[in-house]
DNA sequence: AAGATATAAGACAATTTTAGTCGTATTTTA
DNA sequence: TAAAATACGACTAAAATTGTCTTATATCTT
């Protein structure tokens, strides 16, 4: 399945809210959650990842928050999922785990040009940026 | 997770194996299941999508099997993979399955942009053919 | 006609992945 | 010091995927 798991959803929907205020306003997971209807301890995690890969400021207690920490035009789509997931957006195994994950990989005849089809991808979530989605 | 099932891969392996032999050759799940070692039964079922989708021929009894039944240049990627997993590639599942499957839809913020994000994916899957991975 | 070989298809079990929840610690402000 | 927020690990639940098994049907060969 080429499907976006719900943590990259709800992590695109809070960086989108944000990136269409006023740069620097801080927002809570509470609110972002319920704002949007999405499941607050899993946004909130959500939010921690974007935090470890500087994509947003966390400031702790109270009236601490998220804020972005870059221009919306400096966020990739690729940035959020790979920030998020840990790993780019991979449409095989071999491509995201390496050698080892296949026990085909040098025999493996769909290797190649999935290879080409990955880059094709690659490019569509590199190019797009938050400033896009406001 | 933005990845292709196993079925899928399954499906471009015997796919390709059998554009890149003569047209009109016939194999058996069997044989391509040994040959790039796939687990029998599921490559059978993902065989009998192929030919209920019109992609190969199938031909039962004793010397049956499976042969290509168009040209590899007509069979797109995205084809293979719709014919096998009965859906488009959807990235979300409010495109997937419609309005009625997200309690967002109106609402969402990322609808549209995912939904050109969509429509470049499915350039990619559309593009190319069998004839290119062979 | 019988036996061998192959596809067709549904049911089911096992595994993996994803989603969601909970509890506790820590930080900061008022 | 109390309240409000993030940080994070452990855990459970749910869903999707993968793999297996069983039976039926078709076709060729002898």
């Amino acid at each position: 399945m080429i499907r976006l798991s719900k943590r990259v959803e709800y992590g695109l929907i809070a960086v989108r809210h944000m990136a269409s205020n006023p740069p620097g306003t801080v927002f809570t997971a509470k609110e972002l959650a319920e704002n949007f209807d999405m499941p607050y301890e899993l946004l909130a995690k959500v939010l921690q990842s974007l935090a470890r890969g500087r994509i947003v400021t966390s400031l702790q207690g109270t009236r601490g928050g998220y804020a972005l920490s870059r221009r919306p035009e400096e966020i990739s789509i690729s940035l959020v999922i790979r920030t998020i997931e840990k790993v780019r957006p991979m449409i095989a195994e071999c491509y995201a785990d390496g050698p080892d994950s296949c026990y085909l990989f040098d025999n493996c005849p769909i290797r190649r040009p999935l290879g080409k089809i990955q880059r094709n991808i690659n490019a569509v979530f590199d190019k797009m940026t938050v400033l896009e989605i406001v």
